[in-house]
DNA sequence: CTTTTTGTGATTAAACGAGTTACTTTTCAA
DNA sequence: TTGAAAAGTAACTCGTTTAATCACAAAAAG
């Protein structure tokens, strides 16, 4: 069911915005129309005539077409530019909105007794990139990276690598030379490294297993490990803080053991 | 139903961006727990304790909690700030896939009949401000502005007045003398008045009727004319545009009968 | 004056979300 | 070890929403 052209994702894109389909088709009707008829619109879009009015109408409450009430009445689109302005004025009120309702309150102590092993789960690529970089930013000994895959290597990942002090140490290895070199060019200040890695790949054949996404280790009682989905390319991690959390101390006994190797005698 | 503090208020914004009210309930529950069980979660969130499970997967998949999987299973929010960024991100880069996918198709002529007559509908505070402000911002020879209502007088309004060429007439009507003075002050340029508007008002008693919101004429060719809903306050505009369009050629008169007597003796 | 178009409103059928229940597994205390 | 409570999963019910159709009034067009 997926229409062929780029009009689809038009039409999914602007129902993920919050507009119906009906809506949504006819919003794309008109952006290809200048001006048009409920008559064109429902033969352009499979919208039946009868609910292109009441589609349009939402349309126009929400400041994305403008209606002409002659009759038969014309519709049109508002400038594309404009368009998007208005969705994202909406969006970034709304954003803007929740964060003063939640930042006012926050605050509910309870009777805690948080346990020492806290080993959190998260998912998606975009969520996990940013706890990376916080995680980066707040390093104030050590850091350890590993980066298995290139398009792990974000402008912001390089940024960030790039604004810590001088006084934490930074460790970065690759899977691969091509990338350890891409990222040593970026990142002048860190020790780069390949071997002592070994341990990360799949020693089976099977090529379509999950892969190593990220691993990162900071001042030894953070870390966080990801990995790639085989088939959705998704990422997912998980994550624990604390010194005493027991995959920390693995991943920091792991990590000294398949790393000391590569370190001393490389450089 | 209104839940009285602001955590509704977040709740409901949370819907509007997209998420079930299972989910909403979830996240501001989380917000105020720093970390919580199933359990806790629904006491806190009436949402039935089988069904936090549910929320929360879906939110985690968004990106806007972490769940640590032991027994029971804990749940978190992530923080605050990095929660919006997460949702302004998510958003950003939809509205930019429309734009993308809208941006490169947008051309369908067709046997073009294109009538003289146009007289568009808007509805929207915003949409009806940004018109307006880009109408002002395309003026060549002349603007003729009148404020209705001391609302409709934004930073935004101003800025595009007072970044009008010199070579274009700004006349500017307010119905109170309290809002002309403000927008001479704001608008040094513009020449305001007040009287001549006498029409502008309804003469019937009863004072909870339409009232009049702005009034635009750009280049004598260009009308744009909204009211405020008296319950709602909410925006309705029209907007013509072309020489020969008769609801241009009506205002203009109305205006330049209206006007010119203010016009002259004043100043 | 008839016949299309245009527009509104009501109706049906399917999809979805909220709320509930039954049942399995795990945990913990006797 | 066992029995009860808590945690987790999965299925189902019910009401609302939404896509899609239908019947009909009002307005152009011929």
């Amino acid at each position: 069911m997926t229409t062929n052209n780029s009009l689809g994702e038009a039409i999914e894109v602007l129902q993920q915005l919050g507009l119906k389909e009906y809506e949504a088709r006819c919003f794309v009707g008109l952006s290809r129309l200048h001006t048009g008829t409920a008559k064109q619109l429902s033969e352009m879009t499979e919208v039946p005539r009868t609910r292109v009015y009441d589609a349009v109408r939402v349309l126009e409450a929400q400041g994305l077409v403008e209606i002409q009430h002659s009759s038969p009445q014309q519709f049109r689109a508002v400038p594309l530019d404009e368009a998007t302005e208005t969705l994202r004025d909406q969006y970034e009120d709304r954003v803007e909105r929740l964060h003063d309702a939640l930042d006012t309150v926050e605050i509910v102590e309870e009777d805690d007794e948080t346990p020492v092993q806290q080993v959190w789960a998260m998912s998606g690529r975009d969520t996990i990139e940013n706890r990376t970089n916080q995680l980066i930013d707040e390093a104030a000994v050590e850091i350890v990276l590993v980066v298995g895959d290139e398009s792990l290597l974000t402008e912001a990942l390089v940024a960030s690598l790039n604004e810590v002090g001088n006084g934490v140490d930074l460790l970065i290895g690759a899977l691969t030379e091509s990338l350890q070199e891409q990222i040593q060019t970026a990142v002048p200040d860190a020790t780069t490294f390949i071997s002592g890695l070994e341990w990360l790949h799949s020693e089976d054949a099977t090529e379509d297993e999950t892969a190593i996404g990220r691993l990162v280790l900071i001042d030894r009682s953070t870390i966080l490990v990801s990995s790639l989905m085989p088939d959705t390319m998704e990422e997912q991690a998980i994550f624990g803080e604390g010194f005493g959390n027991g995959l920390v101390v693995i991943a920091r006994r792991l990590m000294a053991q398949g790393l000391l190797t590569a370190r001393d005698p490389k450089q």
